[in-house]
DNA sequence: GTGGGTACTTTCCAATAGTTAGCGCTCTCC
DNA sequence: GGAGAGCGCTAACTATTGGAAAGTACCCAC
């Protein structure tokens, strides 16, 4: 973390290649393996819990409840449980999470329109190392 | 994954949110851990092994090897060994890799913009569930 | 009253990530 | 000339994390 002097006040500046920097963290999270695909999905709308489920593939109940928990405490995500019966929480972004969610959504539409081209790329890798 | 038809090929177009489609993996070697931060480091410049892990922070050898492998081969990164003593190993972004890499470097530094906006949240979040 | 749906939490095991050590070679330092 | 550091890895071991399954507590439809 490089350190600047402004008036009599330190000033770290975040820098995600420090390991200790907090940056490094958030950006963990938001790039982790579900919350890339929690934030896209809360881009298009607002979900409830087991529709999100229903809708990212592979989510187990425990890493979609516990990726939620932690970006609603980064606050990327608004939690809005309702006490009635049964239970419905609703899942939508904040106003940093819909900036956060943007980026991650493009990202993925990005991987979806490239996947070709990285596995043309992975067949040649393979072949010149068999051979 | 959806199918179309078109003529009499099946033609299946990729989806994050399919657990079984290939882009799912592809999104996750760009958005790992290590692999933002190699994309990030490689758009500013090459890099040489030793180089990238002073410069990304508490990345182990064993890992930037092994992201590294993963990024070549699925065509983000170029890796050029020059066979001279010491060893010298230059690694570059591809076209399609510095595509990737500007995203996940524009993510870097809005999560470092946004790191103080996210430790504000997270302690309302703490202070609301203590009381 | 059995089965299903809600939103989780808990437990346990497998997979994954990280830590440590080593390798073969060379260059610098003293 | 011997010691130590640097290079780019790799293999073996261990700590951490992720996932699968079951539990919880409540209600409704059949």
């Amino acid at each position: 973390m490089s350190v600047r002097k402004v008036g009599v006040r330190k000033v770290t500046k975040p820098d995600v290649n420090d390991a200790m920097c907090p940056s490094r963290v958030v950006l963990e999270h938001v790039t982790s393996r579900w919350g890339v695909l929690i934030l896209a999905a809360l881009l298009e709308r607002p979900y409830r819990f087991s529709e999100l489920r229903r809708s990212i593939g592979g989510v187990s109940e425990k890493m979609l409840a516990q990726t939620l928990q932690t970006l609603e405490r980064d606050g990327f995500v608004h939690r809005d449980a309702k006490p009635v019966i049964p239970p419905r929480v609703d899942y939508s972004l904040t106003a940093l999470g819909k900036e956060a969610a943007e980026q991650v959504w493009s990202l993925a539409r990005w991987t979806e329109e490239k996947v070709d081209a990285v596995q043309r790329a992975r067949t040649a890798y393979d072949e010149a190392r068999n051979s």
